[in-house]
DNA sequence: TAGTTTACTGTGAGG
DNA sequence: TCCTCACAGTAA
């Protein structure tokens, strides 16, 4: 039905209906005439109305005692209804359309509310756009509350490696019966009955798709997971998204100058002591200037090749070596350091403004071991570290200012609000320590002195007084560990201490002899795999490796370091969203906390916090 | 032909 | 050594 036709006693029977619904199977339909569930991109037309299929059926199967066989494609029940909701209204002055859009967001609010199951395609999506065209009349803690169910997020469970790009690769994949989507592009007129139908055909597959989908989760063991940790986390990155951070829009024009100068002098001196016009930027160029002209690669011992094409390298390690040959190496170093804080953080991030404020968009299926990404911009990868660079001064004369550029701190709090951040401690680590049960790793994490791991950690394993242990060993003791543990061969680790292969495999030795335990983990979960086919994290979560056992060794071995590296990066992505859903659900649940949720770093969470409730909130 | 799009590659930031 | 995203150059 169309809510527009409906009289004040049908609007109500809706609503009430609506109470006793068993769920609820959505798309949010776009100007263009598209919808969620076509595999063109959306986002890129706004949004029109939302398409609801009521699922009324009593004998419908619930979620957790599912059983396949009652499902029958083609008993559509009667009772379902199928209703649009318009949520963009041309003219809002006229007094009816004010009341229908007051019904829309009615039917919306109770859908929300009354805690039936809202199955959708992109859920977050859907509740992000709810939060954003009705931001006045529903809050972020009401979204917070509703029920969503995401066939995707329940496919990529099932195979993190595949992240199933649109709603009809779904169908094909997982749909029992081999049914075809039924196209909906008719972009003339409100809603034609012909495209109507298919949408109601759509969202039928939809509901079964993820019906079926319960089922196999339920079957591997994924269920639990899905609702606790997964499902929660829509609503919560939905809830993300329409939070807006804001930049220092002048600073950000004005250290982009100060960068752009501070290139073209690089360049200047580059070209200079090259002897002649390169583009500083291009690998390629540069690899022709220093290895073929300049032949420097021959004055040094192992020099780190590229990966595809195993040509010689020109990166930062590679570049270190080269410094005292020649000044281009110390050039180059300068520019890229220079050169990356511009272009991504400077002028990236100015890309990604809408008037002074930045949201990144978060992908909760893109990831292979579990954790969360984001882009646009990628609010995880900004640099922590500030960068030095002098600035001449052209107009005072010859006096140079050395001006710091700290990435981070571009973005600011709102007013009378502060960041708070909480993160884990050396939780992979701690992981590791748990899973693999290795004594002296235990003794360390229990001792009220370890103060700090990886300290202590160089203390114990080279036998030296903990006070005498300097930064470089501390550094080196975690370069080591993560290397060793996810199988870093000895010229891998070579490059990444700065050693001798000889000394890197020492390192490794001893460091397996010491640790016995966790090279017995390795082996262990390698083995698990070669079984299985897959691996599994503390909560559960699965990564099928199929070339843990094949011929070629360098696909076998590299599935072999996954496997490792997923149970420690999976496990701890699990326990960082577990932290993540429970501290943003004790805010949803307070009365009186306002605190936002800003970004998740994988084990820190960014909150903004009003100022007087930074104790209360800690 | 000139200009745009796409995929791949190398590099480097985060964890 | 694993998992990401952004940017720039290059060739198709
Ligand atoms: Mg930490």
């Amino acid at each position: 039905c169309d809510i527009r036709s409906l009289g004040y006693e049908e609007k109500r029977k809706l609503l009430a209906t609506i109470e006793k619904a068993v769920a609820f199977v959505t798309t949010m339909i776009f100007q263009d005439g598209s919808s969620q569930l076509n595999s063109e991109q959306v986002l890129t037309s706004s949004v029109k109305g939302v398409v609801v299929l009521v699922k009324n059926q009593t004998d419908y199967p619930c979620l957790p005692g599912y059983s396949s066989t009652d499902c029958t494609w083609d008993a559509a029940n009667e009772d379902d209804k199928l209703i649009y909701l318009k949520t963009e209204w041309s003219s809002l002055w006229e007094q009816e359309q004010q009341a229908h859009k007051k019904f829309t967001w009615q039917v919306l609010f109770q859908m929300l509310r009354c805690k039936v199951p809202i199955i959708c395609f992109n859920a977050k999506d859907f509740l992000r756009t709810l939060l954003q065209v009705y931001g006045n009349e529903i809050s972020w803690k009401q979204v917070a509350d509703s029920v969503v169910l995401d066939p995707r997020i329940a496919a990529w469970l099932i195979n993190p490696s595949d992240t199933v790009p649109s709603f009809e690769c779904l169908i094909q994949k997982y749909f029992e019966k081999p049914f075809s989507v039924e196209t909906v592009n008719t972009d003339t007129g409100p809603l034609r009955n012909t495209s109507y139908q298919n949408l109601g055909v759509n969202l039928e597959k939809l509901y079964n798709v993820m019906m079926d989908l319960a089922h196999d989760l339920q079957v591997q063991g994924l269920w639990k997971l899905f609702c606790t940790l997964e499902l929660p986390l829509i609503k919560i990155l939905a809830v993300m998204e329409t939070h807006k951070i804001h930049v220092n829009k002048q600073e950000l024009k004005k250290t982009s100058e100060i960068l752009g100068l501070r290139l073209k002098e690089l360049e200047q001196e580059a070209h200079q002591v090259a002897g002649e016009r390169f583009l500083l930027t291009s690998s390629h160029q540069l690899r022709e200037v220093l290895f073929e002209k300049l032949k420097l690669h021959t004055l040094c011992e192992k020099v780190h090749r590229t990966e595809i094409q195993q040509l010689v390298s020109t990166s930062e390690v590679v570049l270190n070596k080269l410094q005292d040959l020649h000044p281009l190496p110390k050039i180059i170093l300068e520019y890229r350091q220079v050169h990356k804080m511009k272009s991504t953080y400077v002028d990236g991030l100015r890309m990604c403004m809408r008037k002074g404020f930045i949201s990144s968009t978060w992908n909760q299926t893109g990831t292979a071991t579990g954790r969360l990404s984001a882009k646009h911009p990628n609010i995880q990868g900004i640099s922590k570290h500030p960068i030095r660079i002098t600035k001449k001064q052209y107009i005072k004369g010859k006096e140079e200012e050395i001006v710091t550029i700290s990435p981070r701190t571009l973005f600011v709090s709102k007013k009378g609000y502060t960041f708070l951040a909480a993160d884990f401690s050396h939780i992979e680590l701690r992981i590791l320590a748990d899973l693999s049960s290795e004594p002296e790793l235990l003794k360390l994490f229990q001792e009220p002195e370890t103060t700090d791991i990886f300290s202590s950690l160089a203390s114990q394993w080279k036998g030296i007084p903990s006070e005498q242990v300097k930064h470089a060993d501390r550094e080196q003791a975690k370069r080591i560990v993560y290397s060793v543990v996810y199988g870093a061969g000895k010229e891998r680790l070579a490059d990444c201490l700065g050693t001798t292969p000889l000394q890197a495999s020492q390192f490794i030795e001893s460091f397996m002899q010491k640790y016995k335990k966790i090279n017995e983990f390795t082996k262990k979960t390698i083995e698990q795999c070669r079984n299985k086919g897959y691996v599994v994290s503390i909560m559960g979560r699965k990564r099928p490796l199929a070339n843990i056992n094949a011929q070629d060794y360098k696909l076998r071995t590299q599935a072999e370091r996954q496997a490792v590296n997923f149970v420690v990066q999976g496990s701890a992505a699990d326990l960082c969203k577990m932290a993540m859903v429970e501290i943003f659900t004790s805010v949803v649940v307070s009365p009186n906390l306002t605190a936002r949720l800003i970004a998740q770093l994988h084990d820190e969470l960014l909150f903004e916090v009003e100022d007087s409730q930074i104790q209360e909130f800690s």
